[in-house]
DNA sequence: CTGATATTCCCCACATTTCCCCACAAAATA
DNA sequence: TATTTTGTGGGGAAATGTGGGGAATATCAG
């Protein structure tokens, strides 16, 4: 058994739009059998998501199944998932080279988070995440509610 | 059969920031299949709890099985509760090293107090756990009522 | 085609953090 | 009292995170 991605690490993004993955992360992804990994803007929040080659394939294979060859309006939304992603891959040093518009897309500053998803991770700007983030006794009560037995 | 975690033991944070983990517990651990463990703020109160791989594992997936995969809500709660989770590695002492940020949660003076909690243990603060305590007698009445059958 | 400009990426240098290791104190056990 | 186990305290090497120079490559206007 493997570790998965966990925990929040601040990052913080050089002039040239660089920014280091953890070495904890870096761990994890060596541990993969292609080391090739997948950048994609999340789908409901203004954040970027980087997955495994692995998990992105197993991803895009759900989506497939789920939607219908057939339908237009399915495939539309499977190209469009598509069609946002790219490779990346970090340089000798493990950082990887931001784009300008992945910048824009989450309201990037220079001070990022990288937040864990067990099977993939996300890049936000520190203080939307913050923003974002419920707070903590919120989040105990609403997790309470949510698991407590009916 | 193998032992769970019971007991309050006292325990000091060096300058280093660095905390032992008492010797019964570590044999505990030992017993484990993984000797990785997961640290993370309780969500009820002001400690840390620190949970063998496994039981991390479970509670992850008790989760993911309750909340939806495609609400954004859920999955927020989700990521929070992966987010602020963290591996942790006992130096080659069996101490491990406790970010400021860790500490500031449980509001840490150097005075720690280590109390099980069956499958896991939990890192408290000393003064502010003894102030958590129900009173001896308190205790004794309510457990009588909670238990006492109807 | 050519030169100017921007981008990408390899490399080195350095500050900071982490953690390995040794030494020893204190407590438990025999 | 001897001996093992457990807990405490640093010194210093190694790993990690930053920053930037500059060569190679791509982009683009004239």
């Amino acid at each position: 058994m493997t570790s998965t991605f966990i925990g929040n690490i601040e990052a913080r993004l050089d002039e040239k739009g660089r920014m280091f993955i953890p070495a904890v992360y870096r761990k994890i992804l060596a541990t993969e059998e292609s080391q090739r990994i997948v950048m994609r803007r999340d789908t409901e929040n203004e954040c970027l998501v980087i997955y495994p080659e692995r998990v992105w394939n197993q991803r895009v294979e759900q989506l497939s199944e789920e939607l219908d060859e057939w339908n237009p309006d399915d495939q539309m939304l499977l190209m469009q998932f598509v069609a946002d992603a790219e490779y990346i891959e970090p340089d000798s040093q493990g950082r990887i080279l931001l784009q300008k518009r992945n910048l824009q897309q989450i309201g990037a500053t220079s001070d990022l988070l990288i937040v864990g998803m067990m099977n993939r991770f996300a890049i936000w700007d520190k203080q939307t995440f913050l923003n974002k983030r419920i707070d903590q006794r919120e989040f105990a009560k609403t997790l309470r509610e949510r698991m407590t037995k009916k």
